[in-house]
DNA sequence: GACTAATGTGGCAGAGTCTGCCATGTTCGA
DNA sequence: TCGAACATGGCAGACTCTGCCACATTAGTC
């Protein structure tokens, strides 16, 4: 089975795994915005050149193959929803991500760390979660009841929202690592409005 | 009052605001990425360098001199804070900057077109957000009730959460300008939760 | 084993953003 | 009127990213 995947292509994806490992150490040690892709692509063995022929842009080392992007969410999703409310299969999607992403847990610590060092890095953070809530928007949508016209914006708001708990919680982790645990950051991210707003309901 | 301004100042105010007109004319022509700050810089009788000197990067002249960067939400949401849930006097402080943008409903529909052509320039969008959000978590926090270790996060959570609904709303609004009005998109993002989450109380 | 095609890689030039430095002109207050 | 503060412009340079072409390696075929 692993045969199909040809010696190219392992080896393609080894040096994918590689660039990312150096430029995340370098980053640690100097810092994003003053480390050149120039020192990034020399301690690996390559050109410069060929950083951009495995990553478009300096900011994808860091995010391209990340969990939250790298699986199928919609898939995850739509399990959920055929049993919990939106916002309940909203949440557990991302718990389920957030399970899988404890395996690697110093990695990410490790990099959130560097993402919120720069601002220009929390932005492109950002980013992909705009791009995920593309892929999810359309997943909810056909579950929300009320008027059609809004129910377009309540799905974004939703989706966003949820990524928003999500990021914030490991945002949060990543800061107060020993006093809190992942999991337990999510939950209490997600369930923060059914607490805190009892006026509105 | 106004004589203290000093000439000097109100001329250099009038460039920010020529350089932002200019600008957001030629983005809707050629496209953001397509108009390089020698273009802009030249339109407005400017050279390039001076263009730095009023606008730290080129996105700062869509963003910089925009409502909710320059008016003081930390006051109006203390204000709102005195008689609301902390939820309810985001959504009313959010609710009071929509309806001063209200005024500008054309730039920022025709803003709001323009970011939305560049993830680089939706991403810079919520980098503003992030900013905001800094100022506003502090307001919020001593707000809430429950343990100390979760209330840190949850006001996190509240105002991210908060800034994901006033934006939703508003890239909604400027896609579905016909259809629905500024306010009503806020608040029914405001109101998504307690609509939509029943099994969560 | 030799040949061709596909693919990985590197170098080079160039556009574009942004910064530091210095020189020039203009305005302001004494 | 003179010096100080300030606005501007030009220049060089660093950095990100792209297009183009040349070179080497590998894969598949005969």
């Amino acid at each position: 089975m692993d045969e199909s995947i040809g010696i190219r292509e392992r080896t393609r994806g080894a040096m994918r795994g590689e660039l990312a490992d150096v430029a995340l150490r370098l980053f640690e040690e100097r810092g994003y915005d003053e480390t050149p892709v120039d020192e990034i692509s020399t301690a690996a063995g390559i050109s410069p050149r060929t950083f951009y022929r495995y990553f478009g842009t300096k900011e994808d080392v860091l995010f391209a193959d990340l969990p939250p992007t790298s699986v199928d969410l919609s898939e995850l999703l739509t399990e959920h929803l055929s049993r919990l409310s939106p916002w309940e299969a909203l949440h557990q999607t991302l718990r389920n991500v957030s399970e899988r992403m404890q395996t690697q847990r110093g990695r990410w610590s490790r990099l959130l760390r560097v993402v919120n060092t720069s601002d220009s890095l929390r932005a492109g953070h950002l980013e992909q979660h705009m791009n995920l809530a593309q892929t999810l928007i359309p997943v909810i949508a056909p579950q929300l009841e009320g008027p059609a016209s809004s129910s377009a914006l309540r799905a974004r708001v939703l989706v966003h929202t949820a990524l928003t708990c999500f990021d914030t919680a490991f945002s949060h982790w990543a800061e107060h690592e020993s006093d809190i645990e992942i999991l337990d950051a999510v939950d209490i991210a997600f369930t923060t409005f059914s607490d805190a707003t009892p006026e509105t309901r």
